[in-house]
DNA sequence: TGATTTTTGTACCGTCTCGCATGAAATAGA
DNA sequence: TCTATTTCATGCGAGACGGTACAAAAATCA
């Protein structure tokens, strides 16, 4: 009865409990391969970050491309989440493109060295000239942002946020461009301030200059 | 007499000449960086590569590290000499920028499976995570792209081919940021006409609507 | 308490990797 | 022809790598 949250979650299995949290392991083997790349990070590197010993990593996730897909797939969702949390409310375009931006720049300065630059385009661009699944991968999730923009500029013509006469489509790619060049150029160590100029600077070709005037 | 020009080239030295031409090596070397990854590269794919042998390669150009190095500024002296002649007979912008991102795309396609993307980007932004000199590469590199950009841009307002009131500044990153999309969606495996679009999408954003009835 | 099931921890195997040691080959000078 | 110099070519040894076998440990069920 007091444990009563764990019936839908846990069946508790017969054997012996496992001594690590899936979900946070999947979260430390990224960040390893975040800052060394997928090559350059070795199973000994994801048995340190994990805690967990080599059997127990290999039964849970397959072998070290396996892990990495997983890692991929978290990231990947969490993103997705971000973006359903920033249209939650149904915000103007141009609050939407802002929060959009400055939640990628707090996560790709999320570092003590603050050049950590996106997982994926971090670590994917460069592993998907040699694996079909991840350079896939890459490819859905271009174009998944590119519809995201697009669907929300098509909404703010529509609603005469926007000047009505541009190509939703261009716009959407040149948002999608600015979180591209956002993402590489933070990993290769630009200041946050020169990456919000940035930012801002798309927001203002796609929305048109801010009214000075207006509130919000 | 006869061989004069090779007076200031080669003095003739002494021993065995090698049998190795050191441009083309550090191409060769480049084409399997390109395609694997700095990281996932061995020795031994470079020895392959590059037709040299193990010693050969270590007294020619250092460990792989420096070697990685010099194909990085290979391609950076490379793509200066693209950007000097698409600018030696002073185009207007809408023209230059054309020749760019055509320029880039021809080379980034340049594979059977036309999938290569840029090779600074595809190989050095993984790797600028934990190099110092990498990273600082990938900064110049971009900086040296920003500037490229924002003085053309600067001149076609001066000249009023494109409306005056835009920062040159922010359209010079949006034009460096339409680059780096389209070197990780090239090697993300998209079409060709996929990135022509979004390539004419920011010539069109940054000088504006074409005049159809104009000729060049 | 004893049997069963799952995970843990250690230790190991074959392979690949890097960097170098050693000697042969090819050229210029004498 | 003989010596000096530079490069080539083969091969080697120490170590890291990915992946797995095996037994002890910790839990549930009976």
């Amino acid at each position: 009865m007091v444990q009563k949250e764990t019936d839908t979650s846990s069946p508790r299995p017969r054997g012996r409990p496992r001594a690590y949290d899936p979900g946070q392991a999947i979260e430390r083997a990224a960040e390893v391969f975040w800052k060394a790349g997928y090559a350059a990070t070795s199973l000994d590197d994801l048995v340190a970050a994990t805690g967990m010993n080599r059997p127990s990593l290999y039964a849970a996730f397959g072998d070290k491309r396996a892990l990495y897909l997983k890692t991929l797939d978290h990231y990947r969702d969490r993103n997705r989440a971000l973006a359903a949390a920033a249209v939650a409310d149904d915000p103007p375009l141009r609050v939407l493109m802002r929060r959009i931006y400055a939640g990628a720049l707090d996560l790709y300065l999320s570092d003590p060295e603050g050049r950590r630059g996106c997982y994926t385009l971090g670590t994917a661009t460069t592993v998907a000239a040699m694996d079909d699944d991840v350079r896939a991968f890459l490819a859905a999730s271009f174009s998944a942002t590119d519809r995201f923009f697009a669907e929300r500029i098509r909404l703010a013509q529509a609603r005469g946020e926007i000047a009505g006469d541009a190509d939703a489509d261009v716009l959407a790619a040149c948002a999608t461009a600015t979180l591209h060049t956002l993402a590489v150029r933070s990993r290769a160590g630009a200041p946050r301030a020169a990456l919000d100029r940035i930012a801002e600077g798309t927001v203002t070709v796609v929305c048109g200059q801010p009214t000075p005037g207006a509130g919000a």
